[in-house]
DNA sequence: GTCTATAAACAGATAGAC
DNA sequence: GTCTATCTGTTTATAGAC
């Protein structure tokens, strides 16, 4: 077994959340390092001691971003299926659990508002992010995808195809403001998640069915 | 014909103009006035005299952002279609005609990032382009979807698609920096976006086929 | 309308006591 | 490791000349 990546603690950890949730919310530039030490009940001086200063605490954010992403991914990590069936069967199980984690609130919150702008950015932490997970992840994708319909898994087209999927999951978190209205949602929950996480899963038969070489 | 908002013009035009790319690019609270002022070629005295200070300019980037989308919106705007295989075509229509408009780099490059931050803020800004735009938006593509298949317009069930199909269309967009690592665009240009575009009409399809009472 | 100069508040980093 | 006090630079807003 691989050993994880272990949860920071104290008060690196306490700053850690408190620059996720803050960032996240209302972005770096716009989040005074006094604000972070209040929210993670320290002082000013803390955050250069622990992380050398704002930037670093920044980049201590991606890392955990990475690591408990990470822990979530890997709990849904299999075998290579075997058969075509069992290869679609994966792939609705890691959208069933990519809309349940993304559209249902918890510890997401924090998570995906600070990766959602970081990508905006597209500054170095995302170049660190996009190596240790979204790559990775975007990979064993098109694998499951080339297993489930015979379609290469490198081609261009199963690796837009791929995208064209995930980006229906993730619309629902990041215009989550704008769905949420739409909608008549006060704040989407468990039984919101399971509706529409059933629309992306008949979405991705109808899709599947299509490239299915026989 | 109705009359359409006149664009701005003089230095108010060049401050929104500066304003939509450098608080699209930066974001809002780490883009100084100075830096604004500059790159409109005038001082920092005039956007507190033109807009009231840096919040009003905010507020008519909004307001821009609504009159070119709504000018961009306006030219594929159709009568109702009769059939059921008309609506569906002209789905195809607007699909290909977000995917050009969001994929391509041009005028919205300026556009879109300032409004994916708005998104993500969920502020006064967020709700008056979701009134003016994003609402009317998906309105007229519930619409369509229903003339396509003979689903309710108004259905929840309906309402979820309409943004699961959006929802393609805009990942290539927000995901720009990860989807181009992927697949190893430097920048998406013409080619790219048609390569896109034939894919989620194909899934369209798919999804249409799916649906159709018949 | 445009611009310079300045005011008042606030930022991040750091020195040094404990 | 933690915290207070302070240094230095930058922010927005504004007063007032032209």
């Amino acid at each position: 077994m691989e050993q994880p990546p272990k949860a920071p603690e104290g008060t690196a950890a306490d700053l850690i959340r408190a620059g996720l949730h803050l960032f996240g919310q209302k972005g770096f530039a716009a989040t005074s390092t006094r604000e972070i030490a209040a929210s993670a009940g320290t002082n000013v001086a803390s955050i250069a001691y622990h992380f050398g200063g704002k930037d670093g605490l920044r980049q201590a954010c991606g890392a955990e971003v990475v690591r408990q992403i990470g822990a979530v991914l890997g709990a849904i990590d299999a075998p290579a299926a075997k058969s075509a069936d069992a290869a679609a069967a994966q792939l609705e199980l890691m959208l069933r659990t990519m809309v349940r984690f993304l559209v249902t609130p918890g510890d997401a919150d924090s998570l995906i508002p600070f990766m959602l702008r970081e990508v905006t950015e597209d500054g170095p932490i995302l170049d660190a992010v996009y190596s240790a997970m979204f790559e990775p992840m975007h990979r064993r994708f098109c694998a499951l995808w080339s297993a489930a319909t015979g379609q290469e898994a490198d081609s261009a087209r199963t690796r837009l195809t791929v995208f064209s999927l995930i980006g229906q999951v993730l619309y629902f978190r990041i215009g989550r403001p704008i769905v949420s209205r739409r909608m008549n949602w006060s704040s989407p929950g468990r039984a919101e998640a399971d509706e529409v996480a059933e629309l992306l899963v008949a979405n991705l038969r109808s899709i599947l069915e299509r490239e299915r070489l026989t």
